[in-house]
DNA sequence: AAAATATGTCAGCTTTATTGACGTATTTTT
DNA sequence: AAAAATACGTCAATAAAGCTGACATATTTT
């Protein structure tokens, strides 16, 4: 702790009242994101750690599998990190035979992802979790509720 | 690239087939909630970057000032990171003058935290453009939907 | 007086991201 | 055919944000 806390000059200037309904601001739903979607990757990151991988190594797998065949630059465009950021990731998940490249067949440059069966398992074993939560959090939710939830989170994207 | 390919070894246990279906997963919503977050957080994030703060340095000030005179150890259990991951940011925004702490009045080991203005205008700056995209995202919703919606979030959580 | 608690701090480590530069193979343009 | 652009890989250096473990201090509780 600090050797003087100056209470003083300090004092004068903190704000003791909670912040709420300033500039109409919903804080509250602000907050309900951040917790879901903490607690949501929670779950897989449990999983992860057994295989010495993270976070970013799952989005790898699980967009790979979604759609086989997608080359670097795809994976980079969904991802929105650099070819830097993802080399090391994706190199490791070669080198570990969850993932396999492919020269494509009309532009050989490109390098098209392909899971192994390998991928594919653990892609399905990180969504199993999630998957239950999503289920957990939908339950008694009549199917226009569903889809006013994924309505909303569509809107939430950033349009491209 | 490397200079074998091997794909005559690969090819056999590749899988070619989109992920869909496997195992009654949705697995459409799971990546919803991922691009949603991905967008919700950029946005703060710009402007964090001017201010030399990241991610981490957000969470503080916003949780500070939904409730001021929260201690250490609450912010600790909000976060769910560790007390010597906080300590570092923590420490940032007091030297910046974002926050300041008070000893506890019961308990003098405690040390609350409350914003000064400056990180009240910090925090209000930060949840304006997210509040601005929520609010994109519900647009022409009903109440009942805006309802619907926080109810799934909250099930999202973890129980504590 | 001893033990427990709240906080701070030191040292070292890991993951995930960044920027910039450069090399190679391949395709497209001139 | 030569030049330019593209897709990808890689090297080096850096940063943010998290981690573990150990230990110190002030304070409160037992």
């Amino acid at each position: 702790m600090p050797r003087q806390m100056s209470q003083n000059a300090a004092r004068a200037e903190l704000l003791a009242t909670p912040m709420q309904n300033a500039g109409n601001i919903d804080f509250e739903i602000i907050e309900l994101l951040f917790f879901a979607y903490r607690d949501f990757v929670s779950d897989p990151d449990q999983i992860l750690i057994k295989s010495g991988f993270g976070r970013a190594h799952h989005r790898v797998v699980h967009f790979v599998n979604r759609e086989p065949g997608m080359t670097v630059a795809d994976l980079l465009e969904t991802l929105q990190i650099t070819k830097q950021s993802l080399a090391r990731v994706l190199k490791q998940l070669i080198d570990s035979g969850y993932i396999h490249q492919v020269a494509g067949p009309e532009d050989r440059r490109q390098r098209k992802l392909y899971p192994t069966q390998a991928g594919r398992d653990l892609a399905l074993a990180l969504a199993e979790p999630q998957s239950r939560r999503i289920e957990r959090a939908f339950e008694g939710a009549s199917d226009a509720t569903r889809e006013s939830v994924k309505r909303f989170l569509r809107g939430m994207q950033t349009a491209k």
